[in-house]
DNA sequence: TATGAATGAGTATTCATTCAT
DNA sequence: GATGAATGAATACTCATTCAT
């Protein structure tokens, strides 16, 4: 079971009305975090937003960086658990690398288009956090290993050190669905039909190295 | 021959006096982009760093983001002035697919890392910014088509649809390359060790993805 | 019982310590707004002067000229309630319309005197912003209202339209007072002598008029 | 004949070229006035509009403020002008108190009333620059002799002190009109209806000043 | 004389954070 | 715990005026 990533920057109420409270102001900052494609929002506003005082607020996080810390950390733990009940799924299906490669592609790549707008600011975030950023590699590993362990079911297609080639190819497929999703997060990205086109053409990049 | 970048969102001085102190400013604010990874700066350091009065900087530039996109604008003209020097170069050098693959990406990828920083800034600026947004798709877009010619010239070792194909891998190429630079421009980002392995990897796949 | 014309454009504070600091800020602006015969001082001094932080300030205002007009429309609803406190006084002694029009003059006369300066800066005020305009207008013909009353309570004594005289003759009186105030403010405006003849000859003419 | 009002605060020149030039720049100085309803206008817009360079302008006067004062200036040396040929005309077709009295107050407030705005400039500008203040001062002296010559032209008819009178008369009539012109010069003043029932309680108060 | 590039002091406004109630 | 009024440092931008060419 997931630990909240709100867990580890905030002291945790133990009563309902101040758990309660802890949501709205996450929720709100979450909002407007999405309404405005960024932190450029107010306290004032979350406390307006999530009927929350000002007070509580820093009773809470330390500093608004911290409150929006919180919220991507959050958001972000919510799609590794979507990752990972993709992967599950995805590996009962297949039955040969290359209709894992597709599926695991394909569904990757709705998940990071779900949640494109939170992957970005939180990428964002990263550059210049530190913290966030261990934090971030420390959950791309993990995922990496993740599809890693996939590959290696077809081990006996592969052609070459199937682990290093394994983990190459999540860092190309992430880089590559990331770039075109997050460039930017207010444009219509690309259009499906190139985004398809794309898609494909990794994994037929993909498995064309593995298997060769 | 490239123009500057700059003439398009600038008056330009005829004056020998005027060009310098344009200069200056620009210089100026190149070093505190540099120096703060990100526009962090204030016009007054502008002003003192590049010994520019404040008017003279608004004299030239409607505002402090105008100044930041025409450094910005300047630094990824200057960078695509160099890959397209780099490219001839490469592409005399070279006699079949897999050294060209090979050449270039290892010429990109060392022309990406001198300019991670200003490059990343720029990507940041282009996100929020549709203008910049354009501009650099339409750059992008040069680069990918000059790739592309490239590859072509060893059409014949390529099986499929060479053009389609040469497309993909320069995207999947600069997503890759872009991402493990400009994820974090201030950490000691990837090591040597990883990047080398990254970067062969990555030619492996192309070449493989080209050819079956 | 007048309500505060302050209370039309600020959150009216319900602390007694938030009270004081309204109080504070407002009587430094009125402060400096005399000082300076204008509104050319700086949200710093008000902050200084009035020992409020800036901040507090824009708790209060919305903006500068926002804090400017509240306290100029407190100045004139105080300003309005001295003239209904004279009226009655001078009604209560008069038992002709040479008598009336004579003392109402004369005490109009001092009152419009008296607050010359918050006047004339209301009228500037007023030229540029509908808003204090439409009270300006207000305020001039509630004044014109009640002088008329009072000297329809000689209408035995006027010749024609008495209500039409009344409302005209406000309207002149007011126009010249006002002028030979507040076409300066600084100025030692017009000699003492000079503005007794004008105040008696301004009676004797509304006398003539009303009776002819 | 009226002395050039610029006269007394600009350098004359000889040259026809320069005389073009500082036309230019006085005109572009009124267009600016007027459309902005104040000095709201920076030096760089009458450089452009009027085709002078600011040096130009600085040659021919010493300050923005100056250039101002010597716009208004103009226009009040010509609005007087035109008082004076009225004044002239409206005499001639007098052959009594009360004629005379309408037809003068009739002609002067259509002459106030189309240099609205350029009187209210001037007469702000007043309030505050001593020079302007005496100058303003000196001119209305001179229109209210005028005045008053004309209506001792009828001395018969008046009861009491002719001279005094007149005089009184005067002020009280300017004060009259110009507040009811310039105290907002974008709004659209008073209706016409009331303008006109102002203007004839105006005529029949004073004639029953005069003749009373 | 004419030009217009350069100067830089001056100021309204924002908003994260604190702390008295 | 909760509240939200108070704080005040920090900063982009304007524009009259100067002066080198």
């Amino acid at each position: 079971m997931p630990k909240s990533a709100a867990s580890q920057v905030t002291r945790k109420p133990k009563q309902p009305r101040s758990q309660a409270s802890l949501k709205r102001m996450m929720d709100a900052a979450r909002q407007l975090l999405i309404e405005r494609g960024g932190d450029e929002f107010t306290l004032q506003e979350v406390s307006k937003v999530g009927e929350v005082s000002i007070g509580s607020i820093y009773h809470r996080f330390e500093s608004k960086e911290d409150l929006v810390r919180a919220v991507l950390g959050l958001a972000m733990s919510e799609m590794a658990e979507e990752e990972r009940n993709s992967f599950v799924h995805v590996l009962k299906q297949s039955d040969n690398l290359a209709s894992f490669v597709r599926a695991y592609v394909t569904n990757y790549s709705e998940i990071l288009r779900d949640n494109a707008l939170m992957l970005s600011l939180a990428m964002r975030q990263a550059s210049g956090d530190p913290d966030s950023s261990r934090e971030g590699y420390r959950r791309e590993k993990d995922t990496a290993d993740e599809m890693a362990r996939g590959i290696l079911h077809f081990e006996s297609e592969i052609v070459g050190d199937a682990k290093v080639k394994a983990h190459l190819v999540f860092h190309i497929t992430f880089a590559t669905l990331a770039r075109h999703l997050s460039l930017d997060s207010q444009d219509p990205m690309i259009e499906q039909q190139d985004w398809n086109t794309l898609v494909e053409g990794l994994c037929d990049m993909i498995v064309a190295y593995l298997t060769n």
